[in-house]
DNA sequence: GCCAACGTTGGC
DNA sequence: GCCAACGTTGGC
């Protein structure tokens, strides 16, 4: 099934989020998720470049730190009207959850393998919300979130 | 165009 | 609570 999934031609990507505020339940919960309050053009511009049928790993920050599931791009980029800026200043993608993982991969984890994840953006720029991943940084991440915990 | 001051995010 | 890393703003 993730074989299957990773053979297809599409782009992946890293969404932060607050638990709090929008959790990997939230996602499930609603079925479709507006992913809404990007602020910074950079993490902009990435969500522009999105693709329906991209896939997400989706990460709680707060007191988690550690990347809990996998959305999937529902709709792609479209205007988010926000107050005091003009139409079209920013954006807003659709997501859906796609696949949680059996254990959640933890930063601490994926700082313990920094040769592995040379590059990754997410142990670069701690501030960046929405940020691009190597189709091999991301295989190996579901791959190490498919093991269960030791016993 | 430069830079100081300030604000925000997020990890520690 | 602190701090590093950015981003933004405004004075010059």
């Amino acid at each position: 099934m993730v074989i299957a999934v990773l053979a297809m031609n599409r782009s992946y990507w890293l969404l932060k989020t607050e638990p709090d505020e929008c959790s990997y339940d939230d996602i499930e919960r609603k079925g479709v998720d507006h992913w809404t309050g990007v602020r910074n053009f950079q993490a902009r511009n990435f969500m522009r470049k999105m693709k329906k049928g991209d896939l997400a790993l989706v990460y709680h920050t707060g007191d988690q730190k550690a990347v809990v599931g996998v959305a999937e791009i529902s709709k792609e980029a479209y205007d988010e009207p926000v107050r005091g800026f003009p139409a079209g200043s920013w954006s807003q993608v659709d997501v859906v959850a796609n696949e949680r993982l059996s254990r959640a991969v933890s930063l601490a984890e994926l700082k313990s393998r920094s040769d592995e994840f040379k590059g990754f953006l997410l142990l670069k720029q701690s501030r960046l919300s929405v940020m691009p991943v190597e189709p091999e940084h991301f295989k190996k991440i579901l791959k190490l979130g498919s093991k269960k915990p030791g016993p």
